[in-house]
DNA sequence: ATTAAAACATGATTTTTGTCATAGTTTAAA
DNA sequence: TTTAAACTATGACAAAAATCATGTTTTAAT
């Protein structure tokens, strides 16, 4: 059991609201996994009885759709939070979340969360303020998915990436996504996917080595984002 | 200025938490405003200094795509909150929001809230549960986008209408979008929803009586959608 | 009541996107 | 190290959807 004071990853979140004495009691409290690449920290269905802390890793947020395709709706990295939405609502999640990378991950039971909310005021506010976030994004996204082509979806997706999850030194993107992970960021066929990428390749949009992506011209991606 | 606390239409939003005192608080701050069919409550990069409570009639809130197209990205009706997302994250609206029908509509401003906020805890889970809500909702509705066929999103949305505003006593739906509307709710060109709606007229899941719509097979209607 | 504007409708055509087929490449497991 | 499975890639074709054009009907304003 570690101790949450030292955990730097805890400033980036709602967390940053707890005073010492209530980190201390949610030191005693949670507990510690390590996902591996590709395993879930839960499934679609699933009941969440409290909130998971991303340590470390990446991982994404998906739902399987009727045509059997997994949509991914968002992906999440160190610092943030997962299953609020969930355990708020005293729902089941409708979403699985499945590790991109090697992660560590810490969950916090629902009883704790739910004492926090009940004595400290800028918590409660720092958590509706996330999922705020998260509902402006998500409607964006919508009016993205319904409104734009697939080519604008994949220029607007590679930038999101880039800016989000930075790039090695050799300047491919950091985030690692196979072409149908990608293709069900952008709500779309594999192929489709993959066809475009090529094309952006072709017209020095970007730079495919391996399975690796370089963006080369993020001007002309914007514009191409709209 | 009239009393909330006679005011029924509290009871079907987060502002049933609130008590007498609070109440009668809040009748004192309120401003009352009647919105004629077509105008709008507020707009595209407004700042919000609070929320509405819808007393009567139906909204449309709606976001401008680069294509110039507007995306409806949920229908409101009485009862409902508006615009707390927007004061919450003390961010600008990036919807607009639009009568269907002339609407009564009060407005509380953001210290008020804040206030219940820090006095009532029962009021700030209401309202967190109630954006959590709407993030389910909306992350639903861009899974939809992303995975379904246009006409899995005709059928879904016309289920969704008769639903939630119910019907008039000649089998009509009760709420009135024009075509262009109800393109901008399945995020498809007018002309497209048009053509579809044509096609379901002629193999008898819904009736055309000039404008107005009649469900007429919701058992297909409900496989069609997924 | 007349008229202009908005809304509805449909055909023809083009563009976009998905699907199926096939093959090369990479990755991970035996 | 070989071998199967997963992933990437591309062509050919089909399906879905957008766009453009045109005409009709409805609605609202003068």
């Amino acid at each position: 059991m570690s101790k949450c004071e030292q955990c730097i990853v805890r400033q980036f979140s709602s967390l940053k609201a707890l005073n010492k004495e209530e980190l201390v009691k949610m030191a005693h409290c949670k507990t510690s996994f390590t996902i591996k690449k590709g395993e879930s920290i839960f499934e679609e269905g699933e009941t969440i009885n409290g909130i998971y802390c991303v340590k470390d890793g990446i991982c994404k947020l998906s739902k399987l759709s009727a045509n059997g395709k997994d949509q991914i709706v968002k992906l999440v990295k160190s610092g943030e939070l997962l299953g609020q939405r969930s355990m708020i609502s005293e729902d089941s999640t409708q979403l699985s979340a499945i590790a991109l990378e090697d992660m560590e991950v810490c969950f916090i039971p629902k009883a704790e969360i739910l004492g926090f909310f009940n004595n400290n005021n800028q918590f409660s506010m720092n958590v509706m303020r996330s999922i705020c976030g998260d509902l402006k994004e998500s409607d964006s996204h919508m009016v993205s998915m319904a409104q734009k082509s697939v080519k604008e979806r994949l220029a607007e997706t590679l930038l999101y990436l880039e800016d989000t999850f930075g790039k090695n030194s050799d300047g491919t993107l950091y985030i690692q996504l196979t072409r149908e992970e990608l293709a069900g960021m952008i709500g779309t066929a594999t192929e489709s996917c993959i066809r475009l990428l090529s094309d952006f390749n072709k017209t020095g949009l970007i730079e495919l080595i391996g399975k690796k992506i370089i963006l080369k011209d993020k001007v002309k991606l914007k514009r191409m984002a709209g």
